[in-house]
RNA sequence: GCCAGAGUGGUGAAAUGGCAGACACAGCGGACUUAAAAUCCGCAGACGGGUCAUUCCGUCGUGGGGGUUCGAGUCCCCCCUCUGGCACCA
């Protein structure tokens, strides 16, 4: 029996500089005879505040899943690296003249510590770095596949501009109008710009989420952000203009309904058909509309705006002729840039209709049970006073050619008309998306140059492959420029290109990738992250591919998983690599919030203003009675959690234990320090137990047998489906059977208890199997098996209900059949006692659980 | 407004349609200690009854209301609240 101490620091340092010495961790490219299993955690941006609570969550639990894999034989792939490109780095270096290499080198280094400082199993020598001119050379290498395939180009768009940070933002990075980054206005601007053609892949992004076994909820605003929708294209005659528009609708069989046409102010055709009368109106209204940012445009959204052109559209159902409005309700970005207004049926249209006093003709009598569930009153429908979107019967859309669609359905309908229209060459039918191509350019200095140079008689072209990488060049004055212009215009010797061959000049283009070009493909880089020569092998990439397991916060289900799913598609297509999706099943952590206070008026109180009695939390300037809540960490309360601090009081073990045990993964959960108390408390109850508990051999009794092959079963069930704190009360059970001061503990228990604790608590765990006597790591031990044999029990408690209310317990043979337990329920006297004088009219047999009898 | 997810003790939570609250935190009581910390043992949903005390008994209880079922935290319908996402997308 040993009395040693139970040293945190000095264990954890000894067995994280063992791994280290020892690779333990380092992955074998190809290991014949053995599944692999490749798990990924989402690529951390080394900020320069350092890891908070939230990183190492994530992180945890794929740790754990791998320690775990590897023990039941897996060749398990577990890399880590860096996201370095991007704005606050270069922000920063702005403010402080510190260039964005020496910050970035810095916050990684720091990173690194910290992340190693947890005992995670990555395979450190394939670490990589999105900055590292070896491997953006093959970033811009996928750039020119994408350019050879078509999918790149340069165009003059109305793109979001932000001048707080001085460069343009892809939509999905603004916000209500402000920069997702940093919260800074942002505006409409039309500038030359590098766009990637996503939409070409919209089709192919939304059905191949199908297959993938992420959540419901992810795939769910995947759909959302691309955005399909069903309908049709439909030709309108501009009155005495000779012209057309064609209008996109999903709702062709409300065409009889149709008393407006709107145009977006940017529509091409809307010059040529204003009346002269109009023409001034118009035009004001076109100006002003350009002027609003994104921000004016979402803020001012409650009031429609429009003015009426002068030209009238023929209606090609009714003949009829219909005013066209332009309103920048319509935007030219989606459809046809042009939409035929039908406000019986739209509330947009019906709203602009009320405002500008058009004629509001009801062409769908609406279901009455769907109508009243609604509250609408179908008479106000009818007449015209109210709006119905939803089902019901067609009336007054019957014309002189042909189309009848009085008393059919919406659904009929629509294809009714579609047909009719497509028949006479007059419309067809169209699915549209809401995705908009990637605006892939920024004007900063901290990202990927482009491989690309403008020649000087006009014409641009690709850097040869073998030129790769094109490098950043080292700047001082990196600032943007404010014009618009990027910093890198102004590395004047960079700039100039001559060719080498033919000595023609040219100069190189001067924005920069954004950040997430780095990200959308480092999962492959991993599998081979030193070849020079591709960017990764072949052969590698078809043993590695598809991640089987990739966790991440949800705050990138559209941006970055999108993006990534695209270039995958396109490498594919390529026959780069061999799998159409690059992330088979996705798991993202909740957040971790942290404890916040708020007094009597909801305000919120700093922690430091905040005094923890016994009796509650009190504030300490007013003595007011606070109230504890949840909250996003933040600066501002500092309620950030530090996991140096936590790992410094309680240890990396705990703290990997206390981030599983909080509750699902997926959950978001508040942080509580004193939960980690709770976990220290057991891991040295774990040590203790192994270390001075007296070591027998002798046999286990049958219900320690019994508990200890439960708990391997429940801990190898829980790991499979990461439902990581179950598992862990499942071994608090053990320990509280097993664990008592000079109690015998059997060599077997402890040994697969030791086991089943370490993909957990690595470095405790290796501490203890070391000191039952074994050499080296454990890493790569066989997982424990359990029996089912020793589960069973020879007698189970059966409870016994009378009516549904529990009337007795009762000891009964496992597996006894229905009469032996209605035997033996009908024997016990307080189930005569509640059957008296009732007779029993049905019993419920549920075999080694329950017994209900009913009577009356 | 639309889409998705979630509402269970003082707190984090657990529960193949079968004894709600396992496991843990905080709390309370006790042991050890000169004392404290640490550790160990015990109590612990609410209300009521009963008892020296424990066992015990009854009623209520998983956001609210209905339903299905012998039996509902779990399945179905309606509503409320919270979180996340989208939002003039025709």
């Amino acid at each position: 029996m040993s009395t040693r101490e139970y040293d945190v620091t000095a264990i954890e340092k000894k067995w994280q500089a063992y791994w280290e010495a020892n690779k333990t961790f380092k992955v074998n490219d190809f290991e014949p005879g053995k599944p692999k299993f490749y798990c990924l955690d989402m690529f951390p941006y080394p900020s320069g505040a350092g890891l908070h609570v939230g990183h190492p969550e994530g992180y945890t639990a794929t740790d754990i899943l791998c320690r775990y894999k590897r023990m039941r034989g897996f060749n398990v792939l577990h890399p880590m690296g860096w996201d370095a490109f991007g704005l606050p780095a270069e922000q920063y270096a702005v403010e402080t003249g510190t260039h964005p290499a020496v910050t970035t080198e810095r916050n990684v280094n720091r990173f690194r510590e910290q992340i190693k400082a947890l005992g995670f199993s990555y395979d450190w020598d394939r670490e990589v770095n999105t900055t590292d001119p070896g491997y953006y050379r093959w970033t811009q290498w996928i750039f020119e596949q994408l350019h050879k395939k078509g999918l790149a180009y340069v165009a003059e768009v109305p793109v979001n501009w932000c001048p707080a940070l001085g460069t343009v933002l892809a939509n999905e990075e603004v916000i209500d109008g402000r920069s997702e980054r940093g919260n800074h206005p942002v505006i409409r601007k039309p500038m030359r710009q590098w766009m990637l053609r996503i939409t070409e892949y919209a089709e192919r992004l939304l059905e191949d989420l199908e297959g993938l076994d992420w959540s419901e909820g992810i795939k769910e605003m995947q759909r959302n952000w691309i955005g399909k929708s069903e309908g049709a294209e439909v030709d309108f005659e501009i009155v005495g203009a000779g012209a057309q528009v064609t209008v996109y609708t999903t709702r062709p069989d409300t065409l009889f309904g149709a008393t407006y046409m709107v145009l977006s102010p940017e529509h091409p055709l809307v010059e040529r058909i204003t009346s002269d009368a109009q023409r001034a109106a118009v035009s004001a209204y076109r100006d002003e509309a350009s002027k609003k940012s994104d921000l004016d445009r979402t803020e001012l959204s409650t009031e429609k705006t429009g003015v009426f052109t002068g030209a009238y559209a023929v209606n090609p159902v009714t003949g009829g002729q219909i005013p066209v409005w332009v309103a920048d309700y319509v935007l030219i970005s989606y459809g046809t840039g042009a939409i035929m207004a039908v406000p019986a049926h739209d509330t947009r249209d019906f709203e602009f209709a009320q405002k500008f006093g058009i004629p509001v003709v009801c062409i769908i009598e609406p279901d009455a049970a769907e109508a009243a569930a609604a509250g609408v009153c179908p008479a106000d429908v009818l007449q015209g006073k109210a709006c119905w979107t939803g089902n019901g019967r067609l009336i007054r859309s019957a014309n002189a050619q042909g189309l009848d669609l009085n008393g059919l359905e919406v659904r009929d309908s629509k294809r009714a008309t579609t047909a009719w229209l497509q028949a006479r060459g007059i419309g067809k039918a169209a699915v549209k998306y809401k995705l908009r191509d990637w605006l892939f350019s920024r004007q900063r200095y901290w990202g990927e140059p482009f491989p690309v140079v403008h020649m000087a008689d006009g014409t641009m072209r690709l850097v040869d492959e073998g030129d790769l990488p094109v490098m950043l060049p080292a700047m001082e004055d990196f600032k943007p420029t404010g014009t618009g212009e990027p910093p890198l215009a102004k590395a004047a010797e960079w700039l100039d290109y001559t060719d080498p061959r033919t000595g023609e000049k040219g100069r190189r283009e001067t924005n920069t990738m954004p950040q997430w070009a780095g990200s959308c493909w480092y999962y492959l880089r991993y599998i081979d992250p030193r070849n020079e020569h591709a960017a990764v092998d072949p052969a590698k990439e078809k043993y590695w591919m598809p991640v089987d397991l990739y966790v991440g916060g949800a705050e990138h289900a559209v941006l970055h998983l999108l993006y990534a799913r695209f270039w995958h598609k396109v490498l594919f297509d390529l026959g780069y690599v061999s799998t159409k999706e690059p992330f088979q099943k996705l798991v993202n952590q909740g957040m971790i919030l942290g404890l916040s206070y708020k007094d009597g008026r909801g305000a919120l109180v700093p922690m430091e203003l905040v005094d923890l009695r016994p009796d509650g939390p009190f504030h300490r300037e007013t003595g007011e009675r606070l109230v504890e809540f949840a909250a996003k960490m933040s600066k501002s309360l500092k309620n950030v959690v530090n996991p140096d601090d936590v790992i410094r009081e309680y240890g990396a073990d705990s703290m990997r234990l206390y981030e599983m045990f909080m509750g699902p993964l997926e959950a978001v959960k508040p942080w509580n320090t004193q939960g980690v108390e709770g976990v220290a408390r057991f891991l040295k109850r774990s040590f203790r137990m192994v270390v001075e508990q007296p070591l027998t051999d002798d046999p286990l009794t049958p219900e320690q047998q019994r508990l200890l092959h439960a708990t391997i079963k429940k801990v190898t069930d829980d790991l499979e489906t990461m439902s990581f704190n179950t598992a862990i009360s499942q071994m608090m059970i053990f320990i509280n059977a097993f664990s008592g001061h000079a109690k015998p503990l059997p060599r077997a228990a402890a040994e697969a208890y030791v086991l089943l604790l370490a993909p957990f608590a690595p470095h405790l765990c290796e501490e203890l199997w070391e000191s039952l006597g074994h050499v080296g790591t454990l890493a790569y031990a066989p997982w424990p098996a359990y029996d089912e044999a020793c589960l069973k029990v020879d007698e189970v408690e059966v409870l016994v209900q009378v009516l549904g209310k529990p009337k007795a317990r009762v000891m009964m043979p496992n597996g006894a059949d229905e009469s032996v337990m209605k035997e033996l329920a009908l024997a016990q006297p307080a189930v005569q006692e509640a059957l008296s004088g009732k007779a029993v009219r049905k019993v419920i047999c549920v075999p080694n659980r329950l017994i209900n009898i009913v009577a009356n």
